[in-house]
DNA sequence: CCTATATATCTTGACGTCGAAGTAATGCGA
DNA sequence: TCGCATTACTTCGACGTCAAGATATATAGG
């Protein structure tokens, strides 16, 4: 029995009247979630990078050539506040790992593109990262994995169209 | 196709040396974790809490009467640090929502209980938890929410053992 | 009994994130 | 063309979280 499970029994015991179903889904989507941070977190210092900065690099990196992409598709692709963009793209910039200059296609706009530096960097983090997620599933055949993907992607559409 | 798949499709191009499987999987728990998040935020700012107080107050109410915990307890229950939890109930004590005694079995130690306040407004609380929790998982059959637990759950355990 | 180690919880500084506000540039409609 | 609304990004204050450190108490072993 899972602990998601124990909680669950501990609330048809004192609220009976109470369906936890879903609570089961969304608290294990949770738990899960936060179980599979650590790892990626040690994964990512020991490239001196934290999920923060892996985050921009990959999107970049994963953008293709040039590597370049405005803040604000940047804030758009990884789903954070301008805010806590402007924070990132700041450290990052200043750890050499991607540059900044303005947009000349739009003068409120900056263009920020991977460094030769940065460019080498993720794609060695990457590798890693890929291997550490590997290590995560590896307790789940293929077909459930095959299984739980499509049912999270099941349950992440049903709820963007709603 | 889920923004997930988009960025796997994105890696498979520019590094179709790795196995990005697994990327899916961890990749979409992430994000479904993600967007579970604010309307859960947004129902317990109705009561004028948020995630980290209604999680004390319902780790406390499902223990079961007395409902009262010791702070270490609560911090293992919920899994945080020692200081996110003195923060926690330090709030929750200035709210009126529980009580704080020093446990007469050891000294070091505290002991967090529902006040009347508290245990009255996390009844209220949970019932609204539970319907936007439903809400959440509607695009799934019952059959799906059945895998999808069990799933969920078997990569939980099998992270937990290794 | 005494001493060394472990434990319970608070304090503290650092950090990443958020939403709101601010400033400058762009786009749209009259 | 001009004025207004919208947009792009930075700044800022508040917040919750973390790990490390501190202090007092409990436990284990000699």
């Amino acid at each position: 029995m899972d602990h998601v499970e124990f909680i669950l029994d501990q609330w048809r015991r004192e609220r009976p009247d109470l369906d936890v179903t879903a609570m089961g889904v969304v608290g294990r989507v949770g738990r899960l979630s936060l179980a599979y941070l650590k790892p990626m977190e040690k994964t990512f210092a020991r490239f001196g990078l934290n999920a923060a900065k892996f985050d921009v690099l990959a999107t970049l990196r994963r953008a293709g050539a040039p590597h370049c992409l405005s803040a604000g598709a940047l804030m758009k692709a990884t789903m954070v506040a301008s805010g806590t963009m402007t924070n990132r793209i700041d450290r990052l910039e200043v750890d050499g790992l991607v540059s900044r200059t303005t947009n000349p296609e739009d003068s409120r706009s900056f263009l920020i593109a991977l460094t030769p530096e940065g460019r080498a960097l993720i794609d060695q983090v990457v590798e890693a990262h890929v291997a550490t997620q590997a290590d995560l599933i590896e307790g789940l055949s293929a077909e459930e994995v095959a299984q739980l993907s499509a049912l999270l992607a099941k349950a992440l559409n049903a709820l963007e169209s709603s």
